[in-house]
DNA sequence: TCTGGGGTCCTAGGACCC
DNA sequence: TCTGGGGTCCTAGGACCC
C-alpha cells in the first residue's frame, strides 16, 4: 500500500514572527539575522533578497530594508504552538527543522470537501485537499502563521511539492505521477545533492532528476557510497525513509561567533575560554534537560582568516556535569589553538549519549551525589528565573563584556542562538 | 558581498583486543 | 618467533539540510 506523506513549511518563518510581533512591519521588506540573511518576508523577496546572501548586499538592494536579529525563544514558541496544531491532524508528526514538518497521513480518514459539509458524501469526495485547508486554516487561527504543504508517496515527493506550492499553497501529488511530477526539477532541488554532487553530476551531463534517472544503480552507488543510493531511490521518488515522531536527539551543538577585540591575543584567549565555558553551560544544561549523559566532547575554533579547526575526545564514562565539560572543553581549546590569527567562532559539540537512568558501573561517592543535586538546584533557579539568573564558573568574566540579561549572555545571533 | 547557528549521516584510517 | 584476520571503537573530515 503506497504511503501518504505531507510535508509542511511555515513561509518565511523568522520573518513573519517580527512581523506579528511588531504589526508596523507588515507589508514591509523584513529580514532576519546577524551577518547574512537567515529569513525574508515576501516584501524582501520581491526586492531580490535571498536567504544567505550578506546583510551588507540586502541592504545595497534594497535599502528601505529592516534588519531585525530576532528572537529564538519567542520562535521556539511559534514552533510548538504549530506542531501542536499538525498533531491534531496525524498521529506521525516528525519535527524537523526550524521551520518544517512531516506528517504520515497514510490511513487518517480524510475530511469532506467545504463545499459539501452537511450533504452526504462518498469517501471519494473526501480529499486530502480539505484537509490541508483545515490546517491551514487551524495554524492561521493558533499563530497568525501562513505555511505550505506538500502531499506525496514518500518524504522526497512531499517535500518538492511544497516548493511548488509555495507561498501560502497546497501540492498534492497523486500515487502513480510521482516520476511525472520530479522530472523537470533542477538536479540541486532533490534532497541529498548539495553543491559538490551537484557540480559532479552537471560535469557528466545531468541537470535534472529525469535524468538522474538514468544513471545505473551500480554506477551511482560506486560514485556516491551509500548516498548514492539513497539517490536513486528519490529521484523516482521512491525513498523508504519513515516519518518518526521523535527522532532521538544524537548531538547538542552550541556556538557563536563575536568581533574579535583588539586587544591583545593573550586577553583574547581568555575571553574565548569564557565563552567556551559558557556555551558548554548551555549545552550541558540542555544535556540534563534531555535527561542524558555524554561521552563525547568536541571543540571548534574558527579563525579571523577563515580557517577552522576541530577536536574530539570521548571518555569511558558519561557525565552531565558542567564543571567537568567545561574543564575538559579548555583543555581541547589549548590543544586547538596553535595560530597567532584571533578567532571569530567557538563552539562545543555533546554526542554519545547515555541516557540517565543508565549507571554504567560506577558507583557515586557521596560527593558526586552533591554535585548532582548542585547542578539541579541550578536548573531549578534557572527553570524559575532565567538561565542568566546563574553564572558558573569562567562563564561569569565575560559579564561587563558581553550583553546580559535574565536569559543570559546575548550572543549574536538572537534568532538562532538557544 | 564576504559570510549564522544549529543539526544529520557517511567514510576512512588507525588503535586495540581476541 | 612470526604471522593472521575480524570486530569494535575513536577521530577526523566531508557532504548535506534548513
Amino acid at each position: 500500500m503506497s504511503r501518504r506523506i505531507l510535508h509542511l513549511d511555515i513561509d518565511a518563518f523568522l520573518a513573519s514572527v517580527e512581523q506579528l510581533r511588531d504589526p508596523s512591519l507588515r507589508g514591509r521588506p523584513v529580514v532576519v539575522g546577524t551577518g547574512v540573511v537567515a529569513s525574508r518576508s515576501y516584501e524582501a523577496k520581491a526586492r531580490g533578497i535571498d536567504t544567505a546572501m550578506p546583510l551588507a548586499e540586502a541592504k545595497r538592494r534594497c535599502p528601505e530594508l529592516v534588519i531585525c536579529p530576532g528572537d529564538a525563544r519567542l520562535v521556539e514558541r511559534y514552533r510548538k504552538a504549530v506542531a501542536e496544531v499538525v498533531r491534531q491532524f496525524s498521529p506521525v508528526v516528525e519535527v524537523c527543522s526550524l521551520d518544517d514538518f512531516y506528517a504520515d497521513l497514510t490511513g487518517v480518514p480524510l475530511p469532506m470537501p467545504q463545499a459539501l459539509q452537511g450533504v452526504p458524501a462518498s469517501d471519494g469526495e473526501r480529499t486530502l485537499r480539505a484537509l490541508c485547508s483545515e490546517l491551514r486554516a487551524a495554524v492561521r487561527t493558533a499563530t497568525g502563521l501562513s505555511v505550505s504543504q506538500g502531499v506525496g508517496a514518500s518524504r522526497t515527493v512531499a517535500r518538492l511539492a511544497t516548493t511548488r506550492a509555495k507561498p501560502g499553497g497546497i501540492c498534492e501529488v497523486p500515487a502513480g505521477q510521482e516520476l511525472e511530477f520530479l522530472a523537470g526539477f533542477a538536479i540541486e532541488a532533490l534532497p541529498g545533492v548539495g553543491q559538490k554532487t551537484g557540480a559532479q553530476l552537471r560535469q557528466l551531463g545531468i541537470h535534472t532528476i529525469g535524468e538522474l534517472r538514468v544513471v545505473d544503480r551500480e554506477l551511482l552507488r560506486q560514485s556516491f557510497g551509500a548516498r548514492g543510493e539513497d539517490l536513486y531511490w528519490r529521484c523516482r521518488g521512491r525513498d523508504a525513509a519513515p516519518v518518526q515522531n521523535a527522532p532521538p536527539l544524537q548531538s547538542i551543538c552550541r556556538e557563536t561567533s563575536f568581533e574579535p577585540s583588539s586587544e591583545g591575543d593573550r586577553q583574547q584567549r581568555s575571553f574565548v575560554r569564557a565563552m567556551l565555558a559558557y556555551l558548554v553551560d548551555r549545552a550541558v544544561s540542555e544535556l540534563r534537560a534531555q535527561q542524558l549523559r555524554c561521552r563525547t566532547i568536541a571543540v571548534r575554533v574558527r579563525y579571523l582568516d577563515g580557517e577552522q579547526d576541530e577536536i574530539q575526545r570521548s571518555e569511558r564514562g558519561a557525565t552531565d556535569r558542567t564543571d567537568l565539560l567545561a574543564r575538559r572543553a579548555c583543555e581541547l581549546l589549548d590543544v586547538l589553538l596553535t595560530r597567532r590569527v584571533l578567532v571569530r567562532l567557538v563552539g562545543v559539540t555533546i554526542t554519545g549519549f547515555v541516557p540517565i537512568g543508565v549507571v554504567q558501573g560506577e558507583l557515586f561517592s557521596g560527593k558526586e551525589q552533591q554535585r548532582d543535586k548542585l547542578f539541579a538546584a541550578v536548573d531549578a533557579l534557572r527553570k524559575r528565573h532565567g538561565f542568566g539568573s546563574v553564572l558558573l564558573g569562567e562563564s561569569a568574566t565575560l559579564l561587563g563584556l558581553v550583553p546580559h540579561g535574565p536569559h543570559g549572555f546575548r550572543l549574536r545571533t538572537p534568532s538562532l542562538t538557544k
